[in-house]
This record gives C-alpha cells, sequence and structure tokens, in this order.
DNA sequence: GTGAAAGCGCTAACAA
DNA sequence: TTGTTAGCGCTTTCAC
C-alpha cells in the first residue's frame, strides 16, 4: 500500500507522455491520439487514480454564479428560513470561487417572477435554484435556461416537464398520510378527520392535492374502522364566512381531529380553536412559523411536520457547486425527511 | 466594491513589506517588528483580507491523520450506523489531505477499550473521534491525549471531566421527556406508565438515569391528571425471570404504555407484547434497528426515537477536518435534533 | 527581522 | 498530436 497519492505527474511519468497530455484525457479536450489515450487511461485505472479537488479549483481559476430565485423572504416567514439556507451555503463554497446572488420576486405576483427571472438571465449565471411556484412563467424560463445550457435545481415545488437536474422537496402525498396518521395516533375512539385548505395559494393547488390524497387514502385503508375523512377548501374566503364554516364542522359530534395543510390557515384554525375552547379537537399542521410554534406550545397544535426549509435551499446550493466544481453526479430527486415535531423535542430543533 | 479577493500579495504590496511577514503575522510566527506588525494589521482588516482556504491546505502540503475509537460494528447494529457516517466523512475529506483510521473495540470488553485506546495512541493521531463508553479507561486515555496536545471530540457519551473540543450527541433529559409525550399524547385516558431499562450495559447508566428523570418529571407535571411512573430495571436478567416481571408488570389494568431505553430492551418487550396480544399497551423506544423497525411496521412499537448515529460521527469528523484545516471554532457540545419515527414517515429517512 | 524563491497539484495557453 | 511552462494563492525554507 502505497501512502502518497499519485499525482498526474507520475501518472504522465508511467504512460511516457506529459502532464498536459494526461490532464487532456482527464477531461476529455480531444487531440490525444487512440494509442496514447488507451494507455494513459490504463495507468490511470490501474493506479486508481483520484484528482486533487483543491489544486483543481486553484489551477482553473474559474469562478462561478449561482443565481437562487426565490420569493421575498421579508414578505413571509417560511421563505425567510429557505433564504437563511442560502446565505449559509454561500458562505460555504465562497472558498470554491462560488459566488451566490439572489433574486427576490412577490410571492403573490406572476409578474414579478417573470420579470426577476429576465432579470437573473441577464447575471449570465452558472446555475440557477429555484421555487418554481408559478408553473407557466416557470416553464417558459426553464425551457430558455435548458437551450442556454444553464443548469437548474428546483425546491420546495417542482416542473418535472423542463426536467431541473434535481428536485429537493418533500413526499407531499406521504407527508398528508403522516398528518393522517398523527392524528389517528392521538385519537384513540374512531370519529371524523378533516383536511382543511386555507387561505390556498393557487400555485399551490398540486401539492395540496396530493397531501390530501395521501390524507385520504391512509383512512380508506382503515375504512372498517369508522374513520372518514373529509376534505374542505376555504381558499380566499373573507373572514366571518370561514369563521361559520369552521363552526358548522365542528358541531359533528364525532369529529376528532384536523390537518390544516397552509401554515397561515394553520394558526386560523388554532386561534378558532383556542377562541371556542376545544380542546377536544386534534390539530396537526405544517412549518415551523413563529405563530405555529405558540400554539404548538399552548398545546392547540398537537404535532407540526416540519419541512427543513433551510437545509433545503443549504442543499441545493451545495449541489450545484458540487456539480460545477466536481462534475458529482447529483440525484433528481431528494426527498426530504418529514420531521414530527411536539411541545418535547420543539427545542431540540433549535430553530 | 473590487470583485476580486485581496491576496497575500497584494497585502504585502500595500503594506510595502514582502508576503514572508504577511504570512509571519497572520499565523502570528513572531520575528516581526512592532511597527511593520501594527502596519500590516491595519491594511489586513482595512481591505478586510480573506485567506483562500484551498491554497492554504495545498500550499502547506500537511496530512492529517484522525484516529477514531469506536465500538466494533460487525457485533451491533447500532455502531455500524456510526461506523458508516465515519466512512462517508472519511470520502469527503480525503480531498484535504486527510485521512481517518479506525480502531474498533469490543463493547462489552473494558480491557479491549484500553488496548485499543493504546493502539489509537501509537498511530499518532493528530485528532481523536471516539465514544467513551467506558467511563474511568476513557478518562485516562483522553488526560494522556491532553497532555500530548491531541485534540478529541466524543460522541454518544461524554466525558466532561477530560473537557472534550466538542461532545455530540442527545438530549438525554429531554429524550426521556419527548418518550413520555409520545406515551401521553397516544392515549387519551390518564393511567400508569412505565420507563424499562433491559439489558442496560454498566456504562450507559448515567443516560438511562437521565432519560428516567426526563420521563418522570414529564409525568410528575401532569400528576394531578392521575399519570404514574415507573421505573424498572432489568439489567443482566435471567430470560425466564424477565418474562415473568414484564407479565407481572403488565397485569395493572391501569398500565397503558412502556418507553424502553435500551435498543435490546425494546424488541425483547415487542415481541413480548405481540405473543400476548397485548395492543392495549403503547410502546416507544429508540433507534432505528432493523428488528425495531420491523415491529414498528408491524404496530406493535408506536413511536421511535432516532438518535442519528450516522451523522453523529459524520459531523465529528467534520469538526475535527475544520479545525485543524481551518482553525474553525467548535461548538463545545452539539446535541442533535430528537426524530421521532412512525410508520408513515419511516420511509422518508430512507435508513 | 525580512525577503526571495521553490513548491503544493492542477490547468490552460502556447510552442513545437 | 504532444510537451513546456507560467500561473492559481499560500507556506516554508534559507539566506541575508
Amino acid at each position: 500500500m502505497n501512502d502518497k497519492n499519485v499525482r498526474i505527474k507520475d501518472i504522465a511519468q508511467l504512460a511516457g507522455v506529459s502532464v498536459g497530455t494526461v490532464d487532456r484525457v482527464l477531461h476529455n479536450r480531444g487531440k490525444v491520439s487512440p494509442e496514447t489515450l488507451e494507455k494513459i487511461m490504463g495507468v490511470l485505472k490501474k493506479k486508481g487514480y483520484k484528482p486533487n479537488l483543491l489544486a483543481r479549483t486553484l489551477g482553473s481559476n474559474k469562478k462561478f454564479f449561482i443565481a437562487a430565485l426565490i420569493p421575498d423572504p421579508t414578505l413571509d416567514e417560511y421563505w425567510a428560513h429557505s433564504n437563511a439556507g442560502i446565505t449559509e451555503a454561500q458562505e460555504e463554497w465562497s472558498h470554491y470561487n462560488i459566488k451566490v446572488g439572489t433574486f427576490y420576486f412577490n410571492l403573490y405576483d406572476k409578474a414579478s417572477f417573470a420579470k426577476l427571472a429576465a432579470k437573473v438571465f441577464d447575471s449570465r449565471p452558472d446555475a440557477i435554484l429555484a421555487s418554481p411556484i408559478f408553473h407557466q412563467e416557470a416553464m417558459l424560463f426553464f425551457k430558455l435556461c435548458s437551450k442556454n445550457n444553464i443548469p437548474y435545481i428546483f425546491f420546495n415545488s417542482n416542473v418535472p416537464e423542463v426536467e431541473p437536474l434535481c428536485f429537493i422537496g418533500q413526499d407531499f402525498y406521504q407527508s398528508g398520510r403522516l398528518g393522517a396518521e398523527l392524528l389517528d395516533l392521538s385519537t384513540k375512539a374512531s370519529g371524523t378527520f378533516a383536511i382543511l385548505h386555507i387561505y390556498e395559494d393557487i400555485h399551490n393547488a398540486i401539492h395540496l392535492a396530493q397531501k390530501e390524497k395521501g390524507f385520504i387514502d391512509y383512512f380508506l385503508e382503515k375504512n372498517n374502522q369508522g374513520f372518514k375523512a373529509i376534505s374542505l377548501d376555504y381558499s380566499h374566503p373573507q373572514e366571518p364566512s370561514l369563521e361559520k364554516e369552521l363552526l358548522a364542522l365542528l358541531t359533528d359530534p364525532k369529529m376528532k381531529g384536523l390537518l390544516v395543510t397552509t401554515s397561515k390557515g394553520l394558526f386560523i384554525t388554532a386561534s378558532f380553536l383556542e377562541k371556542h375552547g376545544r380542546k377536544d379537537i386534534r390539530l396537526v399542521g405544517y412549518d415551523l412559523l413563529r405563530e405555529n410554534i405558540e400554539y404548538l406550545k399552548k398545546g392547540v397544535i398537537d404535532f407540526l411536520i416540519h419541512q427543513n426549509p433551510k437545509r433545503q435551499t443549504a442543499l441545493g446550493i451545495s449541489y450545484l457547486a458540487n456539480y460545477m466544481l466536481f462534475k458529482k453526479t447529483i440525484p433528481n430527486t431528494d426527498l426530504f425527511p418529514l420531521e414530527i415535531i411536539t411541545r418535547q423535542n420543539l427545542k431540540t430543533f433549535n430553530i
């Protein structure tokens, strides 16, 4: 066992060529005769050559620019976490000549997405990390990127049609099943359980549908035990009507628990339950946002499901960096663990 | 805004000295006159100099050796996961001239720990990652390391007396509270809950005591609601007597749930409950081991608490690498999130 | 105390 | 098609 790492120079010597030639085959830049190519290849694998990545990036002296296209973090707490992940990764990868630029669009405004996308393009990025929440607009833009050979990774939502390098997010179906299970586990008697979509943003429709399917399937599978699942959609309601509807929903004496699919809907529901003193109703929802955490602590919310938005973006940047710098292969899709948060493990996630 | 990074050369120029001198102040190796020192310091912070870490490690051409001292992974599935984390990190850091050597001792044999520790020392490591499960022996050994200025990080268990660079593990107290909470949440009526230490290895005593305290405290705080907590210690029992004891324990009609603190104890208890058809008893335990997972899937175990042993060791290596390579400061203690595993989120943790 | 220069492993422009 | 060589930014030895 030779302790020393084999260098290009060693390979060159063994193959009886110069380092330049070896470098050419390593990066298959051509201009190498078949014979020497074969010979070098042979030595390469025989000695198990592994490039020194430090020397590589130092020597090549390339700068990479990654554009991150995400919703404005100042407008929404959830996206602030995504943004934090980008900041973190930015710091980590700055050593490697990788710069990250952020482009914030308005979560509620398609036009702003298109406008920012154009800006992203103008910045001539080497790669893009994006949350393509406006499906149509995203499709157009990323087709353009595709044509220009700009690699992109999506997180949070996906647009499979434009085949991103990778999608980082959660398994929404399984996520709905988990919500159902948590309600089930925390309610010993059988009864009725509802899944609520409140203040759904139109671009979330697909996710919510998948969550709903998971929720319903879970209970269907135990149908014989008297579970029921109801799906309610309170998108863009007038406040008073929402309150009335919730009231009506909860008159059902068999109603045992609610899964709320949107973070905002969650704390509205929580405040409703608290106001009406409905401690008999179990409540499960998504995201570690401030108000949700408060209601979790108070015991109004029983479980939160955490999507780890910060880690999603940090990983996205890492993937792109590894892809460009080291030609690493990236998985098509990386679905995160569904993390369950309760009062007792909350602080261990130190958010 | 100057886009170009300031290099040592730039600093030297601005300060009217040579790169050698700048390097000397950067690493305060002395041999610099007070005046030039001051001048260089000035330029340094004025220009916000940040060293290029790649060039640094490449230039210094140092090799680091980290010794990992852990229980034999072939003897116990839990430690196989710890070992996997080391392998993973090994790969990741090999680029940086960091080698990791593993030293496996027998989990059940103090003498083997001492023997392997001696081997570790003989290997002249630059740093050590260890699970110091034999308190006395570890104390002796790491005092020696301390004297020899070999930094060490502990994971899984701690020996605070020898002040490791960092302890990576879980908050055992909170972990016990979480176990209690999960039992509580999944049992609507009040009743009796027990915490069981089965086949406890003597060196685990402290952890188990902390878990127990967390468990008991949780229920004490709701004492008024009729909860009870019982602590049972079935260390090193004869098999038949254990079965008898469990049988006796479960005759209590108020018994609602069990928290088992050791992985082995957990699947023994699970198989017991299954055999006797006690579906009325909730069961919570630790670690994503094969048999535990099976019982979770079957519904005999309701929740598993995951300690992420793989990530613990991978992080340990990362910390040491960053410490030696980049002089990064490491937290004294890194307590991991307590991850809750159920049937529905199990697969998303793709173990 | 200080500076010059070689070298870390790799890249890429240029000569041959 | 191949070899040579000057960097990349930093460390470290050695001479002054």
